[in-house]
DNA sequence: TGAAATTACTTTGACAGACAGAGTACTTTT
DNA sequence: AAAAGTACTCTGTCTGTCAAAGTAATTTCA
């Protein structure tokens, strides 16, 4: 398991990417992650309602109530199209810090 | 500039792979930091000395007084054993998050 | 000479992101 | 009927980073 803060600050990026494949809610998104890497990552509860209301605030994503089918009553998250914008940024963010970092770890591997 | 809240959590590792390649000083490795990345990070001052707090605290590196030749009297710091083996796990670390991170990013570029 | 710039380190207080823990509430399984 | 699973919310705390302000010595250059 990955230690949170150092994915911290990445978090944003990954919720916008998994609600900008498609419209999802927070136990789904949580589900995903842990799926997605093989249990090596896997967000807190109370960290990725944060999240959300962080993004929400900012208009990067908007809530609806879906069914009950199961459980709790679910809350849809679609991307907008700044939150879209924003992804943007962050994706070319990542690749300069991705660059800067490994200057660092060079001949450690 | 990258946000230095996205390079967070790194810079134990940035600061102990200068001090490994040989003691430094912290206004040197402030410096050394701003010239590698080309000035795309630099590193506040405050944090750099709360690192290395940190750092000693958890005894990774050792401080010694030097000359006082330019300015005021600098504060080597020199790495530990500890310290040696503690960066060789953050360097298998960035590895992984690395990969992690790149998983949600793919296909966004 | 002496004012300004540079080198060098320290401390305090504040902020933001992440999390533990506890709680609410509904559905499915057994 | 109890237990397990689904689903969201809230409060308080911790940690890392930083702005701001301070101390102090050396170098530059007018």
């Amino acid at each position: 398991m990955v230690r949170s803060d150092i994915i911290r600050g990445h978090l944003d990026s990954i919720i916008l990417r998994l609600i900008l494949e498609k419209d999802r809610y927070g136990y789904e998104i949580s589900q995903e992650i842990s799926l997605r890497t093989n249990n090596r990552f896997q967000i807190k509860e109370a960290t990725l309602y944060a999240v959300f209301q962080r993004l929400e605030k900012k208009e990067l994503i908007e809530a609806y109530y879906g069914d009950v089918s199961h459980g709790g009553k679910r809350k849809y998250y679609c991307i907008t199209p700044l939150g879209k914008a924003y992804l943007k940024e962050l994706v070319s963010e990542w690749m300069e810090v991705k660059e800067i970092i490994n200057l660092f770890m060079e001949g450690l591997e």
